[in-house]
DNA sequence: GTAAATGCAAAGTTTTTGCCGCACA
DNA sequence: TGTGCGGCAAAAACTTTGCATTTAC
């Protein structure tokens, strides 16, 4: 899916909007960041954004693009795909279950709870044969939240 | 929530069974480390079996680890967490939707399709206070199938 | 006996940190 | 004119690879 240029300049305008209300300075480095992954679907790494922004922007730094993207995600101005990016989390049960990961310590608890449920799918997905799923919930533990 | 030890000596026996028909072979370190993921729900890093392990099997290398969980889990003996591990991957499009990725390649896609519904869910699970969940479907998009 | 698995060392990736200079409220 | 931001370098954290040795079958 492509996203055109009305709605890219439509999400940067919000983007420098939420930024100030925020007290967050907007530089030529964050809006460059920012654009680069309003105007994509393919949910860049920071290498890539960084690769990308380089070939106009060639003194940009990589900490740079680090710093700011944490920043931005810290804020709610963008989002992390994959919230347990640090390293591999493995698992020997093998029966369909969900997981909870605590945003704070990173703890992760199995989900059991019955109210969780998910509807039937068949295993195509626009075009893709599906081989399996997960839900993830991001959440608080109680014992974070305490603190 | 708590695993038993005659659950674990079960899923020891199993693996042992599902080892020798993969043609893989059986040992110490391999038992060891399957183990110590059987006995717990909390989802261990690599580095965290490594020094469980450490305790009572001080020979054993990190490498090992390593490669035995990709190994394990190349052979459906166990799974992984979080499949995209390698990197962080962001996203600006903050209205709500999911995820498919391509287990060859990890292209992520996002889905819009109407099938996927997820059922509302209150903000409480367990002890945690949830704050949002995502639904990532594993897959294999149509120019890898094509390999 | 042989192919597969292990351990060690080294290298490759990804991410974070410290420090200093710069710039914009 | 001070606080936040950016750039560089270094370090830390996580993971993979090459090679010689050992081991399970």
């Amino acid at each position: 899916m492509e996203i055109n240029n009305q709605q890219i300049e439509t999400m940067v305008t919000e983007f420098v909007t939420k930024s100030k209300e925020l007290g967050l300075k907007v530089t030529p480095q964050r809006t460059a960041i920012y654009k680069e992954l309003a105007k994509t679907d393919q949910h860049p790494s920071t290498e890539m954004i960084y690769k990308n922004i380089k070939d106009y922007f060639p003194n940009i730094s990589l900490t740079t693009v680090y710093r700011t993207l944490e920043t931005f995600e810290k804020h709610g101005l963008i989002s992390v795909v994959n919230q347990l990016y640090n390293a591999a989390r493995y698992d020997a049960n093998l029966t369909p279950h969900h997981h909870i990961v605590c945003v704070e310590c990173k703890k992760i608890e199995d989900i059991y709870d019955s109210s969780v449920n998910y509807t039937k799918i068949d295993n195509k997905i626009q075009d893709y044969e599906v081989v399996g799923y997960s839900v993830l919930f991001n959440g608080i533990c109680s014992s974070c939240s305490d603190k």
